[in-house]
DNA sequence: GTCTATAGGCAGATAGAC
DNA sequence: GTCTATCTGCCTATAGAC
């Protein structure tokens, strides 16, 4: 019934990030949770620290997946709405935030390793929006001032810090605020 | 010469947190940095707890006067640009963030006493930006769609997102980017 | 106010039986 | 693969001398 115990420690792992961030965080608190003892864990990962980078690498891939389903949509305004629609989501969701989000809080606490692929989340995130946003222009569809970096950068950090001060808050019209401006921003 | 060594644990304390978030600071690390030995520190501060609480206790109402002093800058469109400002000192202030913005991410983890905090920082300082747009529009100065509110929370939201995204990338046109795009924003 | 010394607990990690 | 048992080290916090 429950095979992939490598599975269950990596989503327990990335819950309680995003709660609580990485250095909150200790091989008890996912041995409880999962079921198994805390000398478990390291017959599958040998560190917390290559827990932590399997959990960036895993939340990469799959919202890379996610970026490229929300891109068979079709038009481009269809496109950003499959995008925007997951951070309304997290207003449901309980009180989480990105897992790069959190983790970005406790840079310089973390080894390079995992430092290297919250920056490559970023990147290749903003990059993705940053085309989106100027193909949607070319095509007449998305209707914004500035260069499409510029705004993918604005529109990217406002969902980020949405997500944060939506948290501290407890108030989830913070993020649809967000989204609805972002929204109305670039549908012009 | 430093008669002051609970205002040095402060500053130490807050540019940990700043740079590390608040779970990976020992007493150790603070003891190192100011001078003295960690069990003075509990002199000062009954507990890590309360020293954190203390911490931005004194964030709180040093950025409170920060904004009092950008009322009394003239135009609103001159406040906008006193408050702007400081965010963009962040790009030489080597990577760090804002500390709420870094607590947030750690959110689960914290005290009621700490959580209370910093939930009240982001209220107030979003609600003092939504006065000022409100009143910039009602003056003319400022141009922008939507509610004072909406709007407060994407230029603040933003704000916090790229000191977060700007430390990972390590690149200090993300800020410059999302002043520059709140400014042709609101300046319309 | 700062120190030395230490308590008491929990952290991540390892060895080896099953 | 999961367990028990254990290691070593660091953590926050306290007690009491100076």
């Amino acid at each position: 019934m429950k095979p992939d115990t490598a599975g269950e420690i990596l989503d327990t792992m990335q819950e309680l990030i995003q709660a609580r961030g990485f250095n909150a965080i200790s091989y008890q608190d996912i041995a409880d949770r999962v079921g198994i003892r805390k000398a478990s864990i390291h017959y599958h990962f040998p560190t917390k620290f290559a827990l932590g980078a399997a959990v960036i690498g895993r939340y990469r891939a799959r919202l890379l997946e996610a970026l490229a389903a929300a891109e068979a949509g079709g038009s481009h305004r269809a496109v950003l709405a499959a995008y925007l629609e997951p951070f309304a989501a997290f207003v449901e969701g309980g009180d989480k935030v990105c897992l790069c989000g959190a983790l970005a809080g406790e840079f310089a606490a973390l080894p390079k390793p995992m430092q290297e692929q919250i920056t490559q989340f970023f990147t290749e995130q903003q990059a993705w929006l940053e085309q989106l946003l100027e193909r949607g222009r070319a095509a007449g569809e998305l209707r914004f001032a500035g260069s499409p970096r510029s705004m993918a950068r604005l529109c990217f950090s406002a969902l980020q810090g949405a997500l944060l001060v939506r948290r501290a808050q407890g108030d989830g019209q913070q993020i649809r605020d967000v989204i609805g401006t972002i929204r109305a921003l670039l549908l012009g």
